[in-house]
RNA sequence: GGCGGAUUAGUGUAGAGGCCUAGCACGCGACCCUCUCACGGUUGAGACUCGGGUUCGAAUCCCGGAUCCGCUACCA
């Protein structure tokens, strides 16, 4: 289409904690942009002063950084179209405000409130529009002098689009090919407050992108009614040549039931649907964010890469710069995607899993100075090495470490009704003799002399294995006993046996 | 209600007229591995929304119904 260079936006509301499937708008907008070779934007979309929340642009710039989703210009980062808070861009918009009343493609609307709840009330399906602007109170219905008048009398309005009625307008979308509306299922939207001297997102939205030179927009697929609108707006400013190709994409559903993904869903189900956590300012209600809940910012990403976009093959592990070298809108789907969180789950499971015993360890010594354990980094590597497969969040860990650290207090009934056998007892006797006669205690030589010495004996290998993990860790399951207990020690693991034989009850 | 969008197993998706006996992954079940729990491997159940066309042939193209999603604010 065009040639100019690749230049995209993420653009938010500040009216609370980013949304997860906000994330993933701004992350498709960064792999479309790094895989071109372009920049992305920050824009703080700020232009409902009723809606404003303090802390949500701070928390989205937060939320970024740990997603490591970096922006090229914007909030926090600067750039030659400063300023990006549209709050901030006041006069701006206005000279585009009367460009568009002198053009004769806007005017001025005295309506308030309840006369157009009225005028609603009394037409069915009624909308501002070619057919109706006769009735409101407008400067195409109010003489010039009556305008002035309100006007000098500080009487709030707003300024309308006036949409030209009976012309199809083509939307080209990236993703859904084209889409044509009427323009007369359009209405005049509102495009600025005199209230609060400020735009609407139709209108900041447009003269924007436009002065940021905006090559592609990429937003969610609740935009593509307005659209259209858009397009009448580039071309009523005179910029058609120059407007931005693009892409609306599909929705996060709620995992079950009907309708897109709300905060209530992670609450009911257990998942987070924030990146970082948030307490909102007002009601004081905390929601956890994939940060605090242990989510590794490289799985959140693969995760939400893959919702919605595939790569037309069968890999699934992407790292943030192959996402980028894969993407493609080509690959973009048009339906709704519902939120998938289990498989959250096991993505992050897979990249706790492919991390170095290093990585994983760095996470578990904050777990163990919380419990006031004390454990070199070494012992922690050689410990998390064991049970790294079985792990989904880093909090996962103590519950399948802790036995090396404590001595069981009780034994699994489960455990002992399944693995416990009358011969048990006389068995673990025997063994904490022979483990008292063993010099070298580690792992591999450990198993060659019990192993044979259960051979010899005749026993049954399951026996006497699962009892004496039962007096180890307090239950059948965990890593291979040899291993645990070489980290245990000769002491320790004899007096682990000694004691759950005068606990455990035959 | 109006307008727009969408529709492959429970979920995310592959599939762009014959390669489809519809592939992959998550989840669920079984088996193998094994001293247990995991990991890993193998494997099972499980889907083209419904009707009509077009075509020698349709998951793929067209039309219609159904359902779902979004928009329909001086919110974004």
């Amino acid at each position: 289409m065009t040639d100019r260079k690749v230049r995209v936006r993420f653009a938010p509301s500040p009216t609370g904690a980013l949304h997860i499937g906000g994330v993933r708008t701004a992350l498709y907008n960064y792999l479309y942009a790094k895989k071109h070779g372009g920049d992305l934007l920050l824009r703080i979309e700020d232009t409902d002063s009723n809606r404003f929340v303090p802390g949500a642009e701070d928390y989205i710039i937060e939320s970024f950084r740990w997603l490591g989703i970096k922006f090229d210009e914007g909030v926090g980062i600067g750039g030659d179209h400063a300023p990006y808070r549209q709050s901030e861009r006041r006069e701006i918009y206005k000279k585009y405000v009367d460009q568009l009343l002198n053009d004769g493609h806007a005017y001025i609307a005295f309506d308030t409130p309840e006369e157009l709840e009225a005028m609603r009330a009394a037409t069915p399906n009624f909308q501002y529009d070619a057919r109706t602007r006769n009735q409101g109170k407008n400067s195409l219905t109010l003489s010039k002098e009556e305008v002035e008048k309100r006007i000098a009398a500080g009487e709030k309005y707003v300024v309308r689009v006036k949409i030209e009625p009976n012309e199809d307008v083509e939307v080209d979308d990236m993703v859904r090919g084209k889409v044509v509306i009427n323009s007369n299922v359009l209405d005049d939207k509102v495009l600025y407050k005199a209230a609060d001297e400020l735009p609407t997102y139709h209108l900041a939205n447009i003269v924007d992108d436009h002065l940021m030179e905006i090559s592609h927009v990429i937003r969610g697929e609740e935009w593509l009614p307005s659209a259209p609108l858009h397009v009448l707006l580039y071309r009523y400013l005179g910029w058609a040549d120059t407007m931005p190709q693009f892409a609306h994409l599909p929705l996060l559903l709620k995992p079950e039931g009907n309708g897109k993904l709300s905060k209530r869903d992670g609450d009911r189900l257990g998942f987070p649907v924030f990146p970082l956590r948030w307490v909102d300012p007002k009601t004081g209600d905390v929601s956890t964010g994939y940060r605090e809940e242990g989510y590794l910012p490289e799985a959140v990403v693969n995760f939400l890469a893959l919702m919605g976009w595939n790569p037309g093959n069968d890999q699934e592990i992407f790292s943030l710069d192959q996402l980028v070298d894969a993407f493609s809108f080509e690959h973009v789907s048009k339906a709704g995607a519902r939120f998938d969180y289990k498989k959250a789950m096991w993505f992050n499971h897979e990249y706790l899993i492919n991390k170095s015993d290093a990585d994983v360890a760095a996470l578990f010594m904050p777990i163990l100075a919380e419990k006031n354990i004390k454990c070199d980094v070494a012992a922690a590597e050689k410990i998390v090495s064991m049970v790294k497969g079985r792990l989904n969040f880093p909090k996962d860990l103590w519950e399948e470490t802790s036995f090396f650290f404590e001595r069981p207090t009780e034994y699994d009934e489960k455990s002992l009704k399944k693995r416990w056998k009358p011969e048990s007892r006389e068995i673990l006797t025997n063994l904490m003799d022979i483990l008292a006669r063993i010099d070298d205690f580690t792992s591999k030589n450990m198993e060659d002399v019990v192993m044979k010495w259960i051979e010899a004996n005749g026993y049954n290998t399951g026996t006497v294995m699962n009892s004496f993990r039962i007096t180890i860790v307090g239950a059948a399951k965990g890593p291979h006993m040899f291993d645990v207990i070489e980290v245990l020690g000769k002491e320790e693991t004899i007096d682990r046996v000694r004691i759950a034989l005068e606990k455990i009850k035959d």
